[in-house]
DNA sequence: TCGACGATTGGAACGCTGTTCCAATAGAGA
DNA sequence: TCTCTATTGGAACAGCGTTCCAATCGTCGA
């Protein structure tokens, strides 16, 4: 409350002064370059050449950096994804903007995932259900509809970002697929008969397509009920 | 590998001797009664009576743990749900064990958002997927239609897990939804106007009925694909 | 022009965590 | 009975988020 009314004095300060943009922007570079455990305040307060303390003096804590990363990353996705398409098309715009987003920052996907229904989410909330009213679904279907939307958005924005997690950075994706094909093949054929089926698909597998398959799947779904 | 070789013996120790199951059944009941905050390996210790280096003797770590607890409710679950009922109704069943169990143990939802695809989540997968089967899906399109199913389920297992955590534990779950409503009806009308509308559906909102409401959207689309 | 005072800083210190290490023990087999 | 190893308990370590506080900087009234 004090900083909003020395807001004005601030812009006149040094360049390099610490402020809560420049300390976001710093997490969101340690969270891409070294990943989600690479983020702790030493690190950010050497990056910025400062001490923890300062830092606590813009941002409440860790949670809260977090959280504000996420909403940066989220909100120019959702900012970019106006487009005046047909309803269907904007709401994969929007979702493929999602995954697109977290494909480029895993980070974002573990804390969607764990965040509760807070601003980051209701922006995406908002953009699908915009779109459903548009899309003439009826109103009493509309919360259900758009609800079933982003659960399967921060589902998929879970997994990905667990992947993520315990891929080696340099591995690539397909390699990765392979290897986890491997070790499905290798279950137990009575108690896994589908994993081991689907195992077979998984090297060269399209995640980007599955998830756009699953996101038109639910669309169907939506349409039948007008 | 060497507890394997002594698993013989071990069963004719005292009856207060350490295991990994006693272990997992502890860890359990730390989460449920205090959080996932709770379980820290000092207060496993306390309450196993021992110290924290006994404990990594049959554990290798704390994820090991946590993925072994969140395993044992889940395979609980799927068991429970072998019914030989209709294919539409048998995921239904699966899809709301799941939901109940999270309800039941909400760090379990925290858990399946962050587990990469790993043993717990192929039990539904797999559970999913031969429903589908029998459901006469398209195999081509099975992959997709189970991926979309578990996904969903596993974005509502995080959100729900985020409220939860929270969710100070005395708080009833409708007085807790009428403060987010409260709070999504303050935001700016001209950014959120769809938030707003179901903001007002919030206080007294079923969230078992939305998610099963959103488990049937995504069966209705996998219905018309044959 | 200058002093004073509050906004801002940097880094030491605290309490907690997961994990490692190791001396002590206990119970089965020689 | 003795030995030897699987098992135990707890001290020690490094690192984390957070708190605290003395030092500084910049602005504004006198």
């Amino acid at each position: 409350m004090m900083a909003m009314a020395t807001k004005a004095k601030r812009a006149e300060r040094r360049t390099d002064a610490l402020s809560r943009e420049r300390i976001v922007a710093a997490a969101i570079e340690v969270l891409d370059s070294g990943g989600e455990s690479a983020l702790t305040f030493r690190e950010l307060a050497a990056r910025l050449a400062t001490g923890s303390g300062a830092i606590y003096w813009h941002v409440a804590g860790k949670n809260e950096l977090l959280t504000a990363a996420t909403d940066d990353v989220i909100a120019r996705v959702m900012t970019e994804v106006v487009s005046g398409a047909e309803p269907q098309e904007a709401i994969r715009a929007i979702a493929l903007g999602v995954f697109d987003a977290i494909d480029a920052h895993p980070w974002v996907g573990t804390q969607l995932s764990r965040e509760p229904w807070q601003a980051t989410i209701l922006q995406i909330l908002e953009g699908v259900g915009g779109q459903l009213q548009a899309l003439g679904v009826p109103e009493r279907a509309q919360f259900d509809c758009a609800s079933a939307l982003v659960n399967y958005i921060l589902g998929l924005a879970g997994q990905y970002a667990a992947a993520a997690r315990l891929l080696p950075r340099e591995t690539d994706r397909s390699a990765f697929l392979a290897t986890i094909g491997a070790r499905w093949a290798q279950l137990d054929p009575a108690k896994y008969p589908f994993v081991r089926q689907v195992a077979t698909q998984l090297p060269g597998h399209d995640d980007r397509g599955q998830f756009l398959a699953g996101i038109d799947l639910i669309l169907t779904g939506i349409t039948t009920i007008r």
